[in-house]
DNA sequence: TTTCAGGGGTGTAAAATTACACCCTTTGAG
DNA sequence: CTCAAAGGGTGTAATTTTACACCCCTGAAA
């Protein structure tokens, strides 16, 4: 069990050793496919789901695909905020690409919360963190034109996966649909991209190679 | 010092009554004029905010007055997100109307949240619901278009306020500044909800007459 | 009293974005 | 192999929003 990976998220790691050996005893992986929904709308907050593997996109709304709220990346806890407000969760999240979860238990979560003070003023600091960058991704989005919305999510690509030449788990029209814009305001800049030799891309296969153009594109939008 | 209106914040509420007092004992309430600014961008943590009376906007920047974040009204605690994050501010907060603040010591705070586990579980939901707001807030302003926007914002004055005749604190280019849309949108879009019975509005004073027609139009954009 | 600045207000032009129509290529099921 | 579906891609029209020009009114300073 001490094999599960949890260093990625940083407020497990305040936990102290036996606490987490007991914590990670009670919960269970679980893997879902690209495409699967992970969390659904509305449902009440019974464990958390600690994000290991992939990429997952929160929606406000799984039938009209209109409305994205951000994509989460490995090491994040998938709708952490929910678990302490209204305990049920308020948007749903789909996994991208194929997933590895780590499913764990709240009651026990929230005991450790209680009993272990320098655990929960991690807490306390994990999920200011947390909707803190909600916060900017939404700020970055909303204010800038199709141009830096774009830029803005690739730069976010690279920054998460750690290099310049990645696939994306998007295809144009989910790209739209995440960043708010039309498939086709989409395809016009990304080939502007192209022409201007800020990025490389076929398909999903993306290479960025100007970076920084693309994060001022990103910054000045 | 017990006569300070502390009732308003659930978690201060949550403190045990000797606790409360000590807390209070070492706040003071200030005083500041519509205008000025609480809060400045980029200065560090060192007291906590409780917005005991009043309205402010929080914005990321005081120079270019484009981009606001959101208001907050009385109760709330400014900018608590950032008090345990980065520990500064990220943004600005300018007082729109008189305000009354209560000044926290942070410290003091901090030591109750390690000390009270009642105090800090409570806080935990605090700042979620907080954070939840501040996302609502920013989904429904940023999905919707300009008659959406401007209905909505009228709607949380309604509800903050409890009353459906007020007096805003914004003129007409405040407006467009926090629902981030131009100043003629504002107006035409009011003018609009006026010829069609919607609202009563001279100057700042605005009256609801169809709340539940201006609901709609708020959800509906 | 005059003047002028600030806020409220409105029509029209300009700009950005979306919607529509359509084409090409790949791919996988029959 | 064939054909249909899905994704990538582009031009043009329609829509939305912004920007500009300008008007009126009020209130405070000269």
């Amino acid at each position: 069990m001490n094999s599960i990976n949890t260093s990625n998220n940083t407020c497990i790691r305040a936990l102290r050793d036996e606490e987490r050996t007991e914590l990670l005893a009670s919960a269970r992986s679980l893997n879902f496919k690209a495409g699967e929904l992970v969390v659904k709308k509305g449902t009440s907050v019974n464990d958390l789901y600690l994000l290991q593997k992939g990429t997952v996109e929160l929606l406000m709304d799984e039938q009209r695909p209109r409305q994205s709220l951000m994509l989460l990346f490995q090491g994040e806890i998938i709708g952490v905020n929910c678990a302490y407000s209204t305990m049920n969760y308020r948007f749903s999240a789909r996994a991208l690409t194929d997933c590895v979860v780590l499913i764990i238990n709240y009651h026990t979560f929230s005991a450790y919360l209680k009993q272990n003070t320098e655990f929960s003023m991690a807490f306390i600091r994990y999920i200011s963190l947390v909707n803190e960058r909600f916060l900017d991704w939404h700020m970055k989005l909303s204010q800038k034109n199709s141009a830096g919305a774009l830029a803005f999510l690739l730069c976010e690509f690279e920054k998460s996966y750690g290099q310049s030449s990645f696939e994306l788990p998007l295809n144009r029209s989910d790209i739209a649909r995440v960043i708010g814009f039309s498939k086709e305001s989409v395809l016009k800049n990304l080939a502007h991209f192209r022409n201007e030799g800020i990025v490389e891309s076929t398909g999903k296969k993306v290479k960025i190679l100007d970076s920084s153009r693309l994060l001022d594109i990103s910054n000045y939008g």
